[in-house]
DNA sequence: CTGAAAGCGCTTACAG
DNA sequence: CTGAAAGCGCTTACAG
């Protein structure tokens, strides 16, 4: 691997020129920097990282923490979060999270290592000391989709509960009385959409009936499944499901077409979310739809402030 | 932040000495140990990733090269690939190139950058470049589901051409005589699997006809949906249509029910991929599955091993 | 068992 | 406009 050192010596000049050359600076002569340009051309060199970093004492890279069991909602956002923030000149680190083990820890671990202009969770992370890491070594943070108590780390996402209040308050409008829910409680995004629920049920009058609800452990379409045949054991006696991901929608439609009901002639079923593949099953998924590309767009937007703030001072 | 020597002051220590202990080396006086080790809970040190990978020369990391718009497959296969490395000691570091503008060379820029100890290419990228520059530093590199002709870079993946003859064959042989296709020409898997197609109809003795294939520009469910509506207009005389991927048969099975047609009864569909999603679509996908685990899990190990042989002599 | 010293590859004042 | 020097935070022979 050429260095800058070898660059120099081929040019016969200093390394100093050629870091100016490389990083653009002015004040080089321009023949010499045509030559070193040429050299770098043609021997392949870049810069080391590591080494960049060190001196420069930062990385222009943040971090996006996420679960690695990501659903659909959370792969499009992180996409849209990774364009913006490249188009501000970061580079991404994903930190994947598995839900087993140490993995919250080992995540924390790394990330100290790491010299990141931020980071972006879009993972609920339990562990208090991950925040309050963050707020202690100032690294700026934004929580995307959920936020955290008693911390004013910035967070983006939608007002969930009142979504679920909203669209379960249409479909009552529209006459349904007997409305189950499909949720999970690992996430407060899933506690509050459940919420939102039983508001709008109250809102309208209807009894609360515990009995309605189904908890899942995740909220993927397989969960979906399962949760529905659980609903059809203990509660059968409904015309309208809210399940508070499409995915969970997914799992619950194919379950309820399997058992001969009709989707949504029999059985009206209504997401959240909006993931793109929601248009694409049959029958087509009423869906909540949240702002993903807006929600991207500051979130990555935030957190480049941030770290705009936070490194001001460390330039030259 | 706090550092080595931070560490070392506190415990009234040289830096050489915490160093051993961080890096659990033998020869370090226990009761010295123990106090390093205590500072070092209490001031929540870790060591500077960047500090180190320039001494060590390697970084423990393996690069994965992705498309930015990975489908379910790619997804899933990343993320067994990922928790490999993770057991064998390796972190992931995702390069997702886009479709659009000089992704690819930005891509491989980063790449080198960074000292890898070894890359995965899970996309397959044209410029001939980026091979030489792999073979030619020596990079330890696996090409994940393609294979790249006329270089010895190791790859894995499945015989799609013998997969999708296969699967043709018997729909032939279950009586369908007027098969459709829909496939794209992007990828190589694309040409193979449609080359599959034409051989099995061949050897069925069935007349070779153009008009029954249908390119997209990409594999997702979305540009199914267009080459379905093409198919329609072009040539609407089949019985059954092979989409190469899971994800361009949901939306061509989501067009033909939308235009009256009941899928399997009226039109056959079969899929190439086995993705997760496949079995929660209505109707149920047929599909050719690809040994995921299985694949993913030789990746990662092929992978380490290489990275292991390149790293010999690099150790202490 | 331990520490001083050198060095990994870069950048950036500083002094011309 | 340019180069010598210092320093970023670590590890590892080397010499005790």
């Amino acid at each position: 691997m050429v260095n800058i050192k070898d660059i120099a010596k081929q040019a016969g000049m200093s390394p100093s020129t050629v870091s100016r050359v490389v990083n653009g600076k002015k004040y080089v002569n321009s023949e010499k920097r045509a030559l070193i340009l040429k050299l770098i051309e043609e021997t392949d060199y870049v810069p080391d990282k590591a080494a960049r970093s060190m001196v420069l004492r930062r990385t222009y890279t943040v971090g996006i923490v996420i679960p690695d069991t990501f659903n659909m909602f959370q792969r499009q956002l992180f996409s849209i979060i990774e364009h913006q923030l490249e188009s501000f000149g970061y580079h991404t680190l994903f930190f994947f999270v598995k839900s087993e083990g140490a993995s919250e820890d080992e995540c924390l671990n790394r990330l100290k290592g790491e010299k990141l202009d931020g980071v972006i969770m879009m993972h609920e992370i339990r562990n208090p000391r991950f925040y309050e890491y963050l707020i202690r070594v100032g690294l700026p943070a934004v929580l995307a989709t959920f936020d955290h108590e008693g911390s004013d780390i910035p967070s983006i996402h939608v007002n969930e509960e009142q979504g679920a209040f909203d669209a379960v308050l249409h479909l009552v409008n529209l006459g349904h009385k007997k409305m189950n829910i499909i949720s999970g409680s690992a996430s407060s995004f899933g506690r509050q959409r459940t919420e939102g629920y039983f508001r709008a049920l109250e809102t309208a009058g209807i009894e609360r009936d515990e009995s309605r609800l189904i908890l899942t452990k995740s909220y993927t379409a397989e969960a979906g499944m399962y949760g529905m045949r659980d609903m059809l054991l203990r509660n059968p006696d409904f015309t309208a499901v809210f399940a508070v991901t499409d995915e969970l929608a997914i799992g619950a439609i194919r379950v309820l077409e399997d058992e001969g009901f009709r989707v949504p002639e029999d059985i009206s079923v209504i997401g959240f979310d909006d993931i793109d593949i929601s248009s694409y099953i049959v029958p087509r998924l009423t869906t909540i739809r949240q702002p993903l590309a807006d929600m991207g767009e500051r979130t990555a937007t935030l957190s480049h402030t941030h770290a705009q703030m936070h490194n001001q001072g460390k330039r030259s």
